[in-house]
RNA sequence: GCCCAGAUGGCGGAAUUGGUAUACGCGCACGACUCAAAAUCGUGUCUCUUCGGGGAUGUGGGUUCGACUCCCACUCUGGGCACCA
């Protein structure tokens, strides 16, 4: 037998899958199918380092699994090319980021080429190419169409540094993901995506992903952040004008002893001429202009705010007089942007209620905490009672009876809620945390956007015929002084005539943000050489959706609704044919480096799988990243770990020594038990436990010393999706001519995984004393005679037990 | 501050979902082979013990014949959100 040499059957196995097109997917031939899907990468210029592929390995042994169990598998690879840092990179280089995006997926595939992956590398795209994009601008002129998309000029996030606007997903920590600065506010004219108006299916629709985490449905109705509420109206004293109110706690009206406005409120315009303390107001809604968010919160805790003098609101239910403030702890973009105030009920309300000196007054009462009768009696005891209790524990935040509220009184919290709105005309309502999605940037290195302004038209979009709008050949790739993108600059580019009326007409110079490519790419794989549709939708009826995508946790939220959010749009628009675009969902832990940090070129901790696959051959690491623990945890690497793999392989290749042309008697159950144990466990993405099991198996042959030839060959086949390489060559060993990945997966004989006889354990008291081997079919009577003949075990059972339980095949336990 | 997840030997982890805790791998120790080393193979490896047993799954309680698993409180770690009315 010749030695083991990964490099060499590596290499020639790569080879020829690639000469044979053993990956190519045939597809929609009736067959059933699996679309097994990888997030696809970012080719950054670091390359990749060993963390990257492990979902890659997951997803790659999942779908040879799969082929081997007779389903057509689609598993491509693509390119999430678009974005920052080719473009910072273009601008400290001068070269183009096209230059820059080419050279660094040429780097990644090769990387991953060595790693021995199944993709079907024909149906490979890249978000930056213009056949690619034609169709990305496609979709947004049907948002346009569908009156989804809209200009808008409220204030965003503005870095002084990169001049350029960023959405709230492009923060870190209050400062510009990319170069640091603190973020301002400031008005930009921004393309704006209403994803709002598919909040409430975002939401209702993760009911019907039940194979999607439950923590990742979680994060998601967090971030949609559905609150119910109502809407109130409070009118203010002497004017024309009402304030707009959203609670969720109408049950607590009674208890509003003031309202607050956030400094942005529209209202403060309005009102300006009866506010007597205009300046003091405009100093206040300056600072809050001239605030991030981040610097409200790095502020803490303390309350700030101004009163407004000379304007008083008026309470709908009591008709009293109540305070007006204006306080940067509301926020203009949820809610009305107006909140009534119940310091009693409420952590803010009370905080600021305290530092200004206003009211509590408390209308809630917990359920069973004071005798109700009392009521009748002594509403002031009772009042007294709730005021003392919130001097000592704080406000009462929960559900309960109100008190001290007209004929409201005495009500639980959720019937008052309906009568208190149905008695000042409320209406009730919903409120989301989820805001529209600031769709542009001012950038060069993104889809530009497929609109044509014309001083009569306003915006026209560009017709079907004229995409894709190609990005034109720049100077410099650095957003101008005045925060337009470097299109703008491009005066032959820009001057158009409108389509519409034929006039002259300017482009638009904004760009897609990098989210836009990968928000459908996964449907662009079903047909992706097709220039005159977006897809074929025989095609896409056939593959989508994806049946298991694989990504990192850090897309939960975002790229996560945003690609439900497009998809559920083109379901709409007849487009795509499911309502949701992934079926099944993992989250791939992160692979640390050795010393416990994230792998980062600035540590220096960095380890290229390319060492790896020089030095133990991609099989090992495979292996390795499979068997380092459960999928989805968040491990450091082990180089001393690594050995324990490889060691695994090397004794798996000297196997072949031991194999005998009769089946060996004593390796049936536990071959069996192991074909079993690893579909299901791939199946489950449970591949450390599958990886650990044909080790057992392993041991069990070397135990033997000898293996029959088709024990060998079942073992092979379950071994090939994980070590494809060393399987092939063993496949070819046992002189075969196919390939062993197009083999059958081997079926497992129910009949052999059972034992004939199994050690049960046997407990006195609690305590297990002792383990017998009887069948695990056994009757309790025969076990209980078993135990009672064991020399070791009898002399518990001297004294009648007062009770015994048996679990057949597992336990059985004695009371004594 | 709120939400989610987690805590098991020296290390990564396993545990049929309430039934013999520590499978599998790493590391370590000893032995075989060798002039020697590496590689390989074998044996051992939670802990205390008076050798009868006792104690251990972050801490303290509880439910149960039986708890890593379920319940309550707490500590710590990781992730997410952050003045959301």
């Amino acid at each position: 037998m010749k030695p083991y040499d990964h490099k060499e059957i590596e290499k020639k196995w790569q080879d020829r899958w690639a000469t044979d097109n053993l990956y190519k997917t045939e597809g929609e031939v009736g067959q059933k199918k699996k679309y097994v899907l990888d997030m696809f990468p970012y080719p950054s210029g670091e390359g990749l380092h060993v963390g990257h592929p492990k979902g890659y390995i997951a997803t790659d042994v999942y779908s040879r699994f799969q082929r081997m169990k007779g389903y057509a598998v689609l598993h491509p690879m693509g390119w999430d090319a678009f974005g920052l840092p080719a473009e910072n990179y273009a601008i400290k280089t001068k070269t183009h980021p096209r230059i820059a995006v080419e050279k660094n997926i040429a780097r990644y595939k090769s990387q991953l080429s060595k790693i021995g992956f199944n993709y079907d590398w024909s149906r490979e795209i890249n978000t930056t190419d213009p056949e690619y994009y034609k169709w990305t601008q496609w979709i947004f002129l049907k948002l346009f169409e569908k009156g989804l998309a809209y200009q808008s000029f409220e204030p965003i996030n503005w870095c002084p540094s990169c001049q350029t606007g960023l959405a709230n997903e492009d923060l870190e920590g209050g400062v510009c993901e990319r170069c640091g600065s603190a973020v301002e506010q400031k008005a930009m004219r921004q393309w704006v995506l209403k994803i709002r108006e598919y909040a409430d299916r975002l939401l209702d629709d993760l009911e019907t992903l039940d194979k999607w985490p439950e923590h990742i449905k979680e994060m998601q109705r967090h971030w949609i952040g559905k609150s119910e509420g109502a809407e109130i109206e409070f009118k203010i004293k002497d004017q024309e004008q009402a304030i707009k109110v959203f609670t969720t706690r109408p049950d607590t009206l009674y208890g509003a002893t003031y309202l607050v406005l956030s400094p942005e409120h529209t209202l403060l315009d309005t009102l300006r001429e009866s506010i007597q303390n205009q300046k003091e107001v405009n100093t206040y809604r300056e600072q809050a202009k001239s605030k991030s968010e981040i610097e409200r919160v790095a502020e803490g805790k303390e309350k700030t705010g101004v009163l407004l003098e000379g304007v008083l609101a008026v309470h709908p239910a009591t008709q009293e007089e109540i305070p007006i403030y204006i306080a940067d702890y509301v926020l203009a973009h949820y809610g009305t942007g107006a909140i009534m105030a119940v310091p009693a009920h409420d952590e803010r309300d009370f905080a600021f209620a305290k530092k200004f000196n206003l009211p509590v007054k408390p209308v809630i009462l917990p359920d069973g905490f004071v005798d109700f009768d009392l009521f009748i009696e002594s509403q002031e005891k009772i009042e007294a009672f709730a005021q003392k209790h919130i001097e000592k524990h704080g406000p009462y935040l929960g559900n309960g009876k109100t008190i001290n509220s007209d004929t409201f009184s005495l009500l639980e919290s959720s019937d008052a809620k309906k009568k208190i709105t149905a008695f000042v005309s409320g209406k009730i309502t919903n409120t989301y945390r989820l805001q529209d999605w600031v769709f542009s940037r001012q950038r060069y290195w993104g889809e530009p956007i497929p609109i044509i302004h014309c001083d009569t038209c306003g915006a026209v979009p560009v017709p079907e015929k004229d995409l894709p709008v190609r990005l034109p050949e720049v100077e410099h790739y650095e957003p101008t002084g005045t925060g337009e993108s470097p299109l703008a600059g491009i005066a032959e580019w820009v001057n158009v005539t409108c389509p519409h009326c034929g006039g002259g007409g300017k482009r638009e110079t904004n760009t897609m943000p990098q989210w836009a490519g990968s928000c459908w790419y996964y449907l662009r794989y079903v047909d992706p050489h097709n220039n005159e549709k977006i897809f074929d939708p025989k095609r896409e009826k056939y593959w989508n959706p994806v049946d298991v995508y694989v990504g990192g946790a850090e897309h939960a939220t975002r790229h996560l609704i945003y690609a439900r959010f497009w998809h559920k749009f083109l379901y709409d628009i007849n487009v795509v044919s499911s309502a949701e675009p992934f079926t099944e969902l993992h989250s791939v832990g992160l692979i640390e480096a050795e010393d416990g940090r994230k792998m980062s070129k600035r540590w220096g901790n960095v380890i290229n799988p390319d060492d790896i696959v020089e030095n133990v051959g991609a099989d090992s690491l495979r292996a390795y990243e499979m068997f380092m623990g459960p999928f989805e945890n968040a491990i450091a690497w082990s180089t001393n770990g690594l050995v324990g793999t490889r060691r695994f392989i090397e004794k798996v290749w000297r196997m072949q020594t031991l194999v005998t042309d009769a089946p060996v008697e004593a390796l049936e159950t536990i071959l069996h038990q192991t074909l079993k144990k690893v579909g299901d466990d791939i199946e489950s993405f449970k591949f450390n436990t599958a990886m650990s099991q044909m080790m057992i198996f392993l041991n069990a042959v070397e135990k033997e010393g000898t293996i029959g030839r088709e024990q060998f060959e079942a073992f092979v086949k379950i071994l090939a999706p994980f070590t494809p390489h060393i399987a092939e060559e063993l496949w070819e060993n046992l002189s075969y001519t196919q390939s062993v990945h197009l083999e059958e997966w081997p079926k497992h004989d129910e009949s052999k995984v059972v034992l004939d006889e199994v050690e049960i354990a046997v407990q006195i008291d609690g305590k297990t004393r002792g383990t017998v081997l009887v069948s695990p079919t056994a009757p309790e009577d025969e076990v209980i005679t078993i135990v009672s003949n064991n020399e070791k075990l009898k002399k518990y059972l001297e004294t009648l037990p007062k009770k015994v339980i048996y679990r057949a095949g597992k336990i059985i336990s004695f009371v004594l």
